[in-house]
DNA sequence: CTGTTAGCGCTTTCAT
DNA sequence: ATGAAAGCGCTAACAG
């Protein structure tokens, strides 16, 4: 295909080729003059080393796998994005995977990549309940491997996640204090840990507070029809007087229902929920929200991966660091 | 690392290595029992063929690169999506690369790829003016090219677009149809074609009506809270009958608006909006969308680039395929 | 049907 | 400071 290599360079140069490929990687033992001439003319062919070459040769890649449940969410949207920011600072490749929550994708995907393919992964888990030899054959073979948000709580290497039980507890304290008596929770329809986590932090902040209000807990589906009439239901049947909605989407659609039944927010029902682009916010200033540091989580677990990979010791104490959420209350857009 | 190559295969059973990588290939002219053999110990000891050395020899590496100026984005997460489903189909992988709407970043990374590091590419331009000589480059290389919804004109490349120009003018005329005497146009602030061709769709369709109405085009910003203003000034100044939001976000925070204003949807005021998750119209069935074909555009992109990479002549005719958008009108939900 | 062998482009000893 | 040569793992042309 394209014939310009290090042999080629050789040749024009009149040098040998591994003289060529000292003075490309900066070697100390080649002369200055040599290593301009290389470097000019490599330059203006825009000679660029084959990459399976050298991977060859070298045993690396320059390139990571990030394997995600799903990839139409703002969430992992985000956390693309920062790992793509780090990534790009070390000059390496990304490559995607997106599982669709199938386990069995997960599995074989990851079996592809233990020949070489990546330097290192980063894995958010599809099914966090199923079997993970799959990964710890990564761990076998030396790959450098960072979960983050899904992670596997039994390996020993390094997640990144976020505070989904205390930001839970949080959000409802704030409800709590905002004086409400009667606070409803809106689960989203996942079956995995976090939203197990959201949860529990909905219940015991319920719990633990004086008035020991009972749980109102809504389940949701996938359909949003379908939650709009069981969440209108909900809301002229029980009254709540505060919302806590786990997924975005899901105060949306509350919004929307609230302004049917004339319910005003927040003087009748004030509302809080999970966000990662505050859209819901943009709906009324007093939706707040709380805000996961997405962006974060991938800057992070990117660092951490590339912290393994150039140190090439796989091992190294399990860390597992836990981002913190923000809970953003909008202010007053303009002379509301 | 990985000992299990094709080697120590040969050496445990007894062959030579030219045998056994004939019978991974699935070879004719290797026995049906040695075949048996092979797979079985290949599968045992979970064998996968190193891809720097395939590629090195074959001149191809399984991979595809997409670039995209952002990824925190509906559209492109659904592009994404579609690209990603027949690239796993093909078994092959996907580099993503977030250029961040900068020219200078998308012709260096395009240039780090010339070099044989994937075998075609999926691109949406991150500036449509700029020079694209290193488009060119790619194909003086022979790698194959596609481009979608962001394209460069003047090439003789695939191009996946969306019909931004006749599904502006279809949205402008529905409203027209629902009788709107003055309607708005809510300008996102993006200075490319598909703004552009939008907005002309919106010019053309109201030059083009019985009515003769003036254009009204409200320029909106990045902030939500000074989009949010205008709007309300523009509201209540020009008192419109009908608002057409270039993008959904808009048409979210139109909505809100609208509330705050006691005006009435539709009754006072119709919306219409283009929409990738149809987010808004969540929030009330007569919010109408132009839905974007976005996933389709990733299937289609994709499969055209496949076509070029499998047939290996890079030249082929320049084809233009334009999806067509769907307007969504949402059914009243439940018995509203 | 199976084995031998020559590279793909690069890095890296080992010589000089 | 430079060159010769081996070899990373694989495929394929060429023998048998």
């Amino acid at each position: 295909m394209n014939k310009i290599n290090i042999k080629y360079l050789a040749k024009e140069l009149n040098l040998s080729i591994s003289t060529v490929s000292r003075a490309l990687s900066d070697s100390y033992e080649i002369s200055a003059e040599t290593k301009a001439k290389v470097f000019a003319l490599a330059r203006q062919l825009n000679y660029q080393p084959n990459p399976n070459a050298s991977g060859l040769r070298g045993q690396k890649t320059k390139t990571i796998a990030i394997v995600i449940p799903e990839i139409v969410n703002d969430f992992f949207s985000l956390v693309i994005s920062g790992i793509e920011k780090i990534t790009q600072e070390k000059g390496y490749y990304m490559l995607v995977y997106i599982t669709h929550e199938d386990h069995s994708m997960e599995v074989s995907f990851i079996n592809s990549l233990v020949k070489g393919r990546v330097d290192g992964i980063l894995l958010s888990r599809s099914s966090e309940q199923d079997d993970y030899s799959h990964l710890l054959e990564l761990n076998d073979k030396g790959i450098p491997l960072v979960f983050f948000d899904r992670v596997c709580e039994t390996m020993d290497n390094v997640k990144v996640t976020t505070d989904n039980y205390e930001s839970s507890v949080t959000a409802t304290q704030h409800l709590l204090a905002a004086g409400c008596r009667k606070i409803a929770y809106l689960q989203a329809p996942r079956n995995i840990s976090i939203g197990q986590l959201r949860m529990n932090g909905y219940l015991d902040a319920l719990k633990d507070s004086p008035g020991k209000q009972p749980p109102l807990v809504l389940e949701c589906t996938n359909d949003h029809d379908e939650n709009s009439m069981r969440i209108k239901k909900m809301l002229a049947t029980e009254k709540p007087d505060g919302i806590f909605a786990s997924i975005e989407k899901l105060a949306v659609i509350c919004y929307s229902v609230c302004e049917q039944l004339k319910l005003r927010i927040p003087e009748d029902v004030k509302i809080i929920s999970f966000s990662n682009l505050q859209t819901a916010s943009l709906l009324n200033p007093s939706l707040t929200t709380i805000t996961q540091p997405a962006f974060d989580i991938g800057v992070t677990a990117a660092r951490e991966l590339f912290k393994r990979i150039e140190k090439k010791s796989t091992g190294g104490t399990a860390e597992h660091v836990v981002l913190k959420s923000l809970l953003v209350k909008r202010k007053s857009t303009s002379t509301r």
